[in-house]
RNA sequence: AGUCCCGUAGCUCAGCUGGUUAGAGCGCUACACUGAUAAUGUAGAGGUCGGCAGUUCAAAUCUGCCCGGGACUACCA
């Protein structure tokens, strides 16, 4: 029997088949009954286990998941290690507020020994939660044997790559001005400045300064028709005034044009002289103050007047000394403040003078060096100010230590600077500023020391490579990576931090002589020689982290001694080695490896496209010369409802687990997957994985239900051969040529990462044509009747259909497909599969699919619901029989397809004939227009009167293009032949009947009754009357029963004539009438009252 | 600031290389159906296809500009 169940429990079917999984061992089988040979590489990317899975990650998983799952089901092998990733900053940040500590307490108040066990300890904080939602959304994946990047082998791995990019001298230390992280306490490589939401909008006090000019023989020039006693100033704007005490020099436009303005300081009221781009001089001066009155000025006056006294370019500044606007403390290592000049200076905001603090930007560093200009630091590592700051000593430049009663250094400086004559204007500026992924906090540009990756230098190879790539979306890999590749910069790979891969490089005090460890045995050989030049007994460290490996002590050829760096590297560098380090590659595995490089697909979000996306580019392209991935697909953000971010703070994150709990896994997924493209962002809300539930997986439970409630009576099991083709009739061919065109589109939607469209052509398919028209039409075949061909040939069909779709679906919704499987093979042990996720996706056959059939039954479809329409209209019910409807033929071919689906028509809108109306003047009035797409081409521009012309056509026009096939055009002096195909005609109107019409479909509808027909209306009442009593009573479906009803006059007639009916409809042995009767008072027809009494026999 | 994506019914989304009544589902309203019934059918209301220009006989569709949302890029002073 096959299974029937009181309604549909998408969660108890999780559970029910999770249990069966894990009992069958489902998911080991689905890989080891695949052909080794014919693999599909899949490459997990690790998540951290430090923090709490969200909704998002059941999006990300259920595309992993998904992909693999079809492979599988195309035959592949799909082995899916999984991974964690355990190192890193949020494991580092975690714990010490765990502890209550800062980076500064680590070798303090406790040892980087303690801490690095804690660090280990709190890595894997989550991930029983992690694994428990990992079954629970049904994500098959490998955790019994994951790689874990912080393993010994792991990190041997991490080490024999960079030996290998170290010896194709990608690797180097320089001391550069890189993104630096004060609250974190480290630097920060450009993709973890490139994470989503690091660039935040804040508002700064931002100041021009005013840097005093020394006149001296080389300035002499820009002092022309000066006063001996007034001052000039150059103005430079800034944004971040707290490096105003660092500058140590000016930047100007070689080309730019620069004036000399004559005007007064606001804050002051001095009289002053300053140098600025002329392009800019509106945004600092007020038009109405141009060449106005010097002498009436005084100090506070709105208009300050202003005028241009002098015009120079850039260059005439070259090498122009002025006063240090702040002088704390001199410049030791170069020369300072001075005029450089750079074409990196723009004219599109400032003053088109730009301040320079070589110690905290990238370009100031550059165009100083150039010039032999020195620098100053005065802030230190933690964003504090130098004690030799004076009032500013030990003051954080921004408040890294959320300080309560912070006050802005820049604001103060801002005052300083107006109150000594230095500043010219300050103000308030909204901008956009990186700050830490982590802390939230802004970043600084800071100088530091630190090693780099030169990827710079395979950057085109790395392009190149991109190209042979599948992206999903395209533009993902051409826009945002293909884009990122072509700026790229180098990897800053180090950070000074504590729990990481620690960089294996030893140097010797002078740092002339070094070494990169690519192996343990290397090692190990390094160790032996430095213990018997040293004779120290140094063993191999059981750990390879810090603080155990910083003890190794290694010596050079000479005899030197070299101390490991001690920096550790970046934490995307081990994810970006997942696919040589999961296998411990090359140390072990190296077949294995091979036969699983490069992967065929990965997945992760779009954020991953400068993480872990590039680090496995990067490194596949650096150390093989090869991709590291053939098919990638990236999704986009999961917003909730109303198009916001969900955080946990705004409290509109949704519980993944809550989700699973009440919806179900597969109604979760299935909502994820058909509602917005992957790669698009998916607002999610709850409301809408009802809607699937309702709409699609109700309609195929209840399709089942329908298919189990029969078959278990008739006690079909699919044992019979299959029918043939040519012996099923016109609505079963049809569904199963709409069947295998499904199985082909899902098919190739799979296969090209599309499983958006693959879900929405799978509940179409379900429930449109299946459930609202195949077992609409069908419902008689199953329960009416002997257990004939035509019976078995719908079981067939039905089954095949229900069957197909739980192999269509399964990688979307594997719980439920495998509950349907299940619930049919098992019963008709059609496949030896035992699981959906064992059996294979069948092809398509193209045999079965037959594109007329499918146009005709679209025809049927259409016609039927135009009378449907028709007989609402005229509030005739479907139970009343009529006689005919009329249908205009316009086109021979459309009468011969109409005409094979026309028992079906008929019965679904319960009419006794079609009338073909083929001779159609005089009959049917037609409407003509013209044919836009073959017109227009040739007519160009006398469309439009074209139009009009054919617009304008009688009915004798009309016949007479119909018949001749030809009409001549006349538009002024032009004439032109068009043929039938130039025009479209269709049908409008039938004069005195009832019409309908959809596209180029017209119905009319005869809706004159007489008494025979109006009895076998009443006959269809009294079974319908009839079998609700049966369904009140409880009979069996299978009860015969006898009849007794009210002698009624409309039910007499009906009687007499339909009673062989009726009692074949109802299961019914006798009916007599009888005015007495007692038994259920039932309307008949509108206020019309009889009685009916059942009994069983 | 630049680049990319998005903007179609109250909501979620389709609308291919331009072709003349712009669709579906949900929701809403009314009616019908009742051997799939916590279903189903029919009908109705609901759109200046973000705005403005342009190309064209013809634009939701192509181009430009603008507005709004998002992502990304940037050393940007």
């Amino acid at each position: 029997m096959y299974k029937s169940y009181d309604g549909l429990n998408l969660p108890e079917i999780d559970r029910e088949i999770q249990e069966f999984w894990t009992n069958e061992n489902i998911f080991q089988r689905s890989i080891e009954e695949r052909d080794e040979d014919n693999s599909f590489v899949f490459y997990e990317g690790p998540p951290s286990a430090n923090g709490q899975p969200g909704i998002h990650h059941v999006m990300a998983r259920t595309i992993k998941d998904l992909f693999c799952r079809y492979q599988s089901m195309k035959g592949k092998r799909v082995e899916r290690k999984g991974g964690w990733d355990t190192h890193g900053l949020p494991v580092e940040l975690s714990v010490e507020k765990e502890l209550g500590i800062t980076k500064d307490d680590i070798g303090v108040k406790i040892s980087i020994e303690d801490y690095n066990a804690k660090c280990r300890e709190t890595v894997m904080k989550y991930k029983d939660m992690w694994d428990d939602l990992t079954r629970k959304m049904g994500y098959w994946v490998d955790l019994d044997d994951p790689y874990i990047t912080f393993k010994n082998e792991y990190i041997e791995s991490v080490w024999h790559l960079l030996r290998q990019l170290y010896d194709k001298d990608l690797i180097y230390k320089g001391y550069t001005i890189q993104p630096y992280s004060p609250a974190a306490g480290t630097g920060l490589s450009s993709h973890e400045l490139n994470m989503p939401g690091c660039y935040k909008d804040v508002t700064d006090t931002t100041a021009v300064a005013q840097f005093k000019v020394v006149k001296d023989e080389k300035s002499n020039p820009i002092f022309a028709d000066m006063d001996a006693d007034q001052d000039l100033y150059f103005l430079a704007w800034t944004t971040t005034p707290w490096t105003l005490p660092s500058n140590t020099a000016l930047a100007m436009g070689p080309k730019i044009e620069y004036v000399r303005v004559r005007t007064f300081n606001p804050y002051t009221g001095i009289e002053i002289r300053v140098v600025l781009a002329e392009k800019l001089l509106s945004k600092w001066f007020k038009a109405d103050g141009q060449d106005g009155d010097f002498e009436a000025y005084s100090q506070g006056d709105k208009i300050i007047p202003w005028s241009i006294e002098e015009r120079f370019v850039g260059k005439d500044f070259e090498g122009i000394q002025y006063e240090q606007l702040l002088p704390y403390v001199q410049v030791e290592d170069g020369l300072s403040f001075l005029v450089l000049v750079d074409d990196f200076v723009t004219t599109e905001d400032g003053t088109g003078i730009v301040h320079i603090a070589p110690s905290f930007g990238a370009d100031d560093r550059r165009v100083a060096q150039k010039y032999g200009v020195g620098s100053l630091t005065l802030v230190d590592k933690q964003g504090k100010f130098l004690p030799e700051m004076g009032e500013f000593a030990n003051r954080y430049v921004k408040n890294y230590v959320d300080e309560a009663d912070y006050v802005s250094v820049d604001v103060d400086i801002a005052i300083k600077l107006k109150k000594e004559n230095k500043a010219f204007n300050v103000q308030k500026y909204v901008h956009s500023y990186p700050h830490c992924w982590r802390t939230d906090k802004p970043i600084l540009y800071y100088p530091l020391d630190s090693w780099f990756v030169r990827s710079t230098a395979r950057k085109d190879r790395m392009v190149e490579l991109n190209k042979t790539i599948n992206w999903k979306p395209k533009h993902t890999g051409e826009g945002r990576f293909g884009n990122w590749l072509e700026n790229l910069q180098d990897w800053n790979l180090s950070r000074s931090r504590y729990w990481g891969i620690p960089l294996p490089i030893w140097r010797n005090a002078d740092a002339t002589i070094e070494k990169c460890i690519g192996s343990l045995e290397e090692l190990e050989v390094e160790i032996t020689k430095a213990n018997r030049v040293l004779g120290l007994e140094q063993s191999l460290p059981h750990d390879l982290h810090r603080p155990f490996i910083d003890n190794i002590v290694l010596v050079t050829d000479e005899g030197e001694v070299m101390n490991r760096e001690t920096d550790l590297i970046d934490v995307w560098f081990d994810s970006g080695s997942m696919p040589y380090a999961q296998w411990h590659y090359p140390f072990e595995n190296q077949e294995k490896f091979k036969s699983n490089f490069p992967a065929d697909f990965i997945s992760e979000g779009v954020d991953q496209t400068r993480g872990w996306f590039f680090t496995l580019h990067a490194i596949a392209s650096m150390v093989h010369d090869k991709i590291a991935f053939k098919n990638v697909l990236s999704t986009g953000l999961v917003l909730d409802k109303n198009g916001q971010k969900m955080s946990k703070r705004l409290g509109n994150a949704v519980d993944p687990f809550i989700t699973l709990k009440d919806k179900g896994a597969d109604a979760t997924r299935w909502y994820m997957m058909s509602n917005a493209q992957p790669w698009d962002n998916l607002k999610f809300d709850l409301d809408g994985i009802d809607e699937i539930r309702r709409k699609f997986f109700g309609t195929l439970y209840n399709t089942y239900s329908f298919f189990a409630l029969y078959a278990n009576i008739d006690g079909f099991k699919y044992e019979e051969t299959d029918i043939a083709k040519e012996n099923r009739p016109e609505i079963d061919r049809w569904i199963l040529s709409c069947l295998h065109t499904l199985v082909a589109e899902v098919d190739r939607s799979y296969a090209d990462y599309e499983p958006t469209n693959a879900a929405r052509k799978i509940m179409y398919f379900v429930d449109d044509q299946l459930s609202n028209w195949y077992v609409r039409l069908c419902r008689r075949r199953f329960w009416k009747g002997s257990y004939s061909e035509d019976k078995i040939a719908a079981y067939q069909t039905l089954y095949t259909c229900l069957e197909t779709i739980s192999k269509l679906m399964a990688p979307i919704a594997p719980f439920f497909a495998d509950w349907l499987f299940k619930n049919l093979n098992d019963i008709s042990q059609k496949e030896d599969a035992l699981s959906v996720h064992l059996s294979l996706i069948p092809d398509s056959d193209s045999a079965w699919i037959d594109k007329d059939l499918e146009v005709r039954m679209d025809y049927a479809k259409r016609i039927s619901s135009l009378v449907l329409s028709l007989r609402k209209r005229e509030q005739i019910r479907v139970r009343q029989p009529l006689n005919k409807i009329m249908l205009p033929i316009l086109d021979p071919n459309f009468e011969h397809l109409v005409s094979q689906v026309e028992d079906l028509i008929l019965a679904e809108v319960n009419v006794k004939s079609i009338e073909y109306v083929t001779d159609t003047a005089g009959i049917v009035k037609k409407n003509i227009k013209p044919n836009f797409k073959t017109l227009g081409r040739r007519l160009g521009k006398n469309m439009k009167q074209a139009a009009q012309v054919i617009g304008s056509l009688t009915d004798a026009d009309i016949v007479s293009i119909e018949q001749s096939g030809q009409y001549i055009l006349n538009l002024g002096e032009e004439e032109m032949v068009l043929t039938l195909e130039d025009f479209v005609i269709t049908s409008e109107d039938i004069e005195g009947w009832l019409v309908a019409k959809d596209g180029e479909i017209t119905v009319a509808l005869d809706i004159h009754m007489d008494d025979e027909l109006r009895s076998e209306g009443i006959a269809r009442e009294l079974v319908n009357r009839i079998q609700n009593i049966r369904k009140q009573e409880d009979f069996n479906v299978t009860d015969r029963i006898d009849i007794r009803i009210s002698n009624h006059e409309l039910v007499m007639p009906a009687v007499e004539k339909f009673g062989q009916y009726i009692k074949n409809e109802v299961l019914a042995d006798d009916i007599t009438l009888d005015g007495g009767v007692e038994g259920q008072e039932v309307e008949l027809v509108e206020g019309t009252f009889i009685h009916i009494l059942l009994s069983k026999n």
